[in-house]
RNA sequence: GUGUCCAUAGCUCAGCUGGAUAGAGCAACGGCCUUCUAAGCCGUGGGUCGGGGGUUCGAAUCCCUUUGGGCACGCCA
C-alpha cells in the first residue's frame, strides 16, 4: 500500500494541477514545525521562478483547491510560501487501520523476492571473538534481518578465516609441544583419535604464542609455513588436526554468536574454496586480462572515471601462492555457482574498501559475476574507547566479546536486583534471562544507533547507565505497554488485537499515530540505504512519544470503555511496530524488567 | 605525496536528500511517585554547524578554497 506521504502528496499534487501548476510541486513532507501543523508542502516556493509569480500567491491558490479535501482539517498558506497542512484525525486513524490489516504494517513487499547473500562475521578460527568482530556481527545481522523483513530471500555467510598461516602456526606449535601425537608421525596409517588432543582454552593460548614466536624466529616461521603447505596439500595428520581445531572452534563461535542473537545460514570459509582456485586461475588467464607484473600475476582494474590511483588487483604472489583477493574471487565463483544471487552484500571494516573495489571490478570484468548481480560493500568504522583510540581493556589488551557482554550483564543484573519489587518474585520471571536480553539490547542498540560508516566511541559507563537514548529505554517502554495490555486483558477479557483504533483525542496521541503511520516509509528507507540506524532513530522517537502519552493518560483508570479500547488498539499497534523494529535490529524485549 | 571519509552544544551523536526558531541523550540546574514499572515525565541554561568564498528567494545540507584529524594506497588477511 501507499505511504501516508504518498497519499497526501497525491492530494496536493492534484490541487497544484487544478490551480494550473506542475503536479510535481505537490510533494508533501512531515512538518518541521510540529507546533504549526503535521505535514507541509514547499512546492509553491520551488515553483515561483518557473511561473514568475510570488510563491505566497501560488500557495494561496493551491490552498483554495484543498479546502474540500478529505485528508486535511485545515490548509494554510504562509509567507513566503509554505503550505501548512493539518491532518484530519479520522483520515489518520483509518490509514492506520489499513496498515494494521496489512501483513507488515503497510510496508510494500516486492513482486518477486531478490536472492541476497550477506557476507559478515568473518572470524578466524582458533582465535576468540573480540570487540573487533562485534560490529560486523551486529550490523551484518541487522542488515540481513532488514532485507528479510522487506521480503527478500537472504542467506548469511560467516566467511571463516580457516585456511591460512594461522593454522600452520598452531600445527607447528603443537608438534613441538606434543611430538608424540600420531598426527606428526608420517608412518602412522591408522585411525586418528576422535577426541581433540587439546582444549579450547589451550588452543586460544597456543595461537598467540605461536604467532609471537614466528615474528622473532625465522626458522620457526618457515616451519609454520611448511605446516601450512602440508595442510593445504592434503597431509593426513595436518588435516585431522585441522578438523579438530575447526570442530572446537566452530562450537565456541556458535555459542558466542548465539549470545548475541547472531546466526549464520552458511558456515563456509576459505578452506571451502581452496579447491576452486586452480580453475579460477585458468579462467582468469583465459580472459587474457591476467598478466605478470614484478613477478606476480595481476589484473588491471583502472577505470576512466577514477579520480585516484587504482593499483592492479594481485591474484597470485610471485611464489605462486594465492592471496586474499584470490579466495574472495573463488568464493564469488562458488556463490554464483551454488546460489546465483541478485545481490551480495559485504559487511566489512571500511579499511578494506579498496580491496573490495578491486575484487568487484575483477569479478565484473572477467564475467565471474554477471552484470545483473549487484556487489555491495558496507564498510563500518572502528569501535573506539573513550580516549578515541581503538577499544581496549584497562590493561591495554584486546577485550574479548564474552568479557564485554559479561560485564554489561553483571551491571544490568545489579540494577535489576536494586529495582526489584514484590511482584517480581512471581514464578516465570527469570532474572538471568532478562539481564541477558537487556544487555544484548544495550550493546546492539549502542552500535546500531550510530551510522555504520563512522567510527564511534563505546563508553562502557554510558551504556551501562541505561538512561536516555539506549536499548534499555526502548525495552522499558515496551515493557510498560505489555504490562498495560496484560492488565486490560485480565480485567476485561478482551483481545487487544481486535480493539478498534479511534481518532486521536490529544496531541500526544496524534503524535504516536503519525509516527506509526510513518513506519512503512521509514522501513523502506532503511532498506534502501541499508541503514539500521534509521530504525533506531525511529523507535527512539516512537518511545519518546509513547512515554509522554503514557505520563499524561491514565489508560486503565479511564471510565469510558470505548475510549479505553481505542487506546488499547493504539498500544497494541505500537507494540507490533516496536517488536518488528527490534526484531530487525536483532534483540528481544522481556515481559518485565 | 595521491585518494578518501570526517569536523554540529562541555561530552556522545541525530539532522529524513535545499525550507520556517539546527534537534536528542549525557553532564549542570529546577520540578513531578497514595493511581497502568521514576530504567520514566516536565522545565531552564548551553551553538558563528572548523574558517573563508560562492550558487539562490532560502545552505549544517550543493560547489570551490583553506585548516585540523581518521583511514587506505601490490606480494598480510
Amino acid at each position: 500500500m501507499k505511504t501516508i506521504l504518498e497519499l497526501l502528496t497525491e492530494k496536493t499534487a492534484a490541487a497544484f494541477e487544478a490551480a494550473g501548476y506542475d503536479s510535481a510541486l505537490g510533494r508533501v513532507t512531515v512538518s518541521n514545525r510540529p507546533d504549526l501543523c503535521e505535514y507541509q508542502c514547499n512546492g509553491a516556493m520551488a515553483g515561483a521562478k518557473q511561473y514568475k509569480k510570488a510563491p505566497f500567491a501560488i500557495a494561496q491558490e493551491v490552498a483554495e483547491k484543498l479546502l474540500e479535501c478529505d485528508a486535511f482539517s485545515s490548509v494554510e498558506a504562509l509567507p513566503p510560501g509554505f503550505l501548512n497542512l493539518k491532518i484530519k484525525e479520522d483520515f489518520l486513524s483509518s490509514y492506520l487501520l489499513d496498515c494494521a490489516k496489512s501483513e507488515k504494517m503497510g510496508l510494500n513487499l516486492p513482486d518477486s523476492a531478490l536472492k541476497i547473500i550477506i557476507d559478515y562475521g568473518g572470524p578466524n578460527v582458533a582465535k576468540p571473538l573480540h570487540v573487533g568482530h562485534l560490529r560486523s556481527a551486529v550490523i551484518g545481522e541487522a542488515v540481513k534481518r532488514l532485507c528479510r523483513f522487506c521480503g527478500h530471500e537472504v542467506i548469511g555467510d560467516i566467511h571463516l578465516g580457516d585456511w591460512g598461516l594461522q593454522m600452520g602456526l598452531i600445527i607447528h606449535e603443537l608438534s613441538l609441544r606434543k611430538p608424540e601425537l600420531p598426527y606428526f608421525d608420517p608412518a602412522f596409517d591408522g585411525e586418528y583419535p576422535a577426541e581433540a588432543p587439546f582444549t579450547l582454552s589451550e588452543l586460544e593460548e597456543i595461537y598467540p604464542a605461536a604467532s609471537a614466536k614466528s615474528k622473532e624466529d625465522e626458522e620457526y616461521k618457515a616451519a609454520a609455513m611448511n605446516a601450512t603447505y602440508r595442510l593445504q596439500h592434503g597431509d593426513r595428520g595436518c588435516l585431522a588436526l585441522w578438523q579438530h581445531i575447526m570442530n572446537l572452534s566452530k562450537t565456541d563461535l556458535k555459542k558466542n554468536y548465539d549470545k548475541l542473537n547472531v546466526s549464520f545460514e552458511l558456515w563456509n570459509g576459505e578452506s571451502d574454496v581452496d579447491s576452486l582456485i586452480p580453475a579460477l586461475i585458468e579462467r582468469l588467464d583465459a580472459t587474457g586480462l591476467l598478466y605478470e607484473s614484478e613477478g606476480a600475476k595481476v589484473i588491471d582494474v583502472k577505470e576512466e572515471s577514477d579520480t585516484k590511483e587504482m593499483p592492479p588487483c594481485m591474484i597470485l604472489k610471485s611464489d605462486g601462492a594465492s592471496l586474499y583477493a584470490t579466495t574472495d574471487l573463488a568464493t564469488l565463483v562458488m556463490r554464483m555457482d551454488e546460489t546465483d544471487p541478485d545481490r551480495i552484500i559485504y559487511v566489512v571494516d571500511k579499511r578494506q574498501q579498496m580491496h573490495f573495489d578491486q575484487v568487484f571490478r575483477v569479478a565484473k570484468k572477467t564475467g565471474i559475476v554477471p552484470e545483473k548481480t549487484e556487489l555491495k560493500f558496507i564498510g563500518f568504522g572502528t569501535m573506539n574507547g573513550k580516549d578515541g583510540k581503538a577499544f581496549k581493556t584497562r590493561e591495554g589488551g584486546v577485550m574479548r566479546l564474552e568479557t564485554l557482554l559479561g560485564d554489561i550483564k553483571d551491571t544490568m543484573r545489579k540494577k535489576m536486583e536494586e529495582n526489584k519489587n514484590a511482584s517480581d518474585k512471581d514464578a516465570g520471571y527469570d532474572i538471568d534471562e532478562t539481564a541477558q536480553m537487556v544487555s544484548v539490547a544495550a550493546l546492539k542498540y549502542a552500535d546500531l544507533s550510530n551510522q555504520a560508516t563512522k567510527d564511534y566511541v563505546f563508553d562502557m559507563d554510558r551504556f551501562t547507565s541505561f538512561e536516555g537514548n539506549t536499548g534499555p529505554y526502548i525495552l522499558y517502554t515496551m515493557v510498560r505497554i505489555k504490562s498495560i495490555l496484560k492488565r486490560w486483558q485480565d480485567e476485561t477479557g478482551g483481545d487487544p488485537a481486535s480493539a478498534i483504533l479511534k481518532g486521536a483525542r490529544s496531541p500526544q496521541e496524534k503524535d504516536i499515530q503519525m509516527r506509526l503511520a510513518g513506519f512503512n516509509a521509514m522501513m523502506a528507507g532503511a532498506y534502501e540505504e541499508l541503514a539500521p540506524h534509521r530504525i533506531c532513530a525511529y523507535i527512539y522517537e516512537l518511545a519518546d512519544s509513547f512515554n509522554s502519552f503514557y505520563h499524561d493518560t491514565k489508560i486503565m483508570a479511564e471510565d469510558n470503555k470505548d475510549v479505553q479500547s481505542g487506546w488499547i488498539a493504539l498500544l497494541y499497534l505500537s507494540l507490533k511496530v516496536f517488536e518488528s523494529c527490534i526484531d530487525v535490529l536483532g534483540f528481544e524485549a522481556p515481559d518485565r524488567m
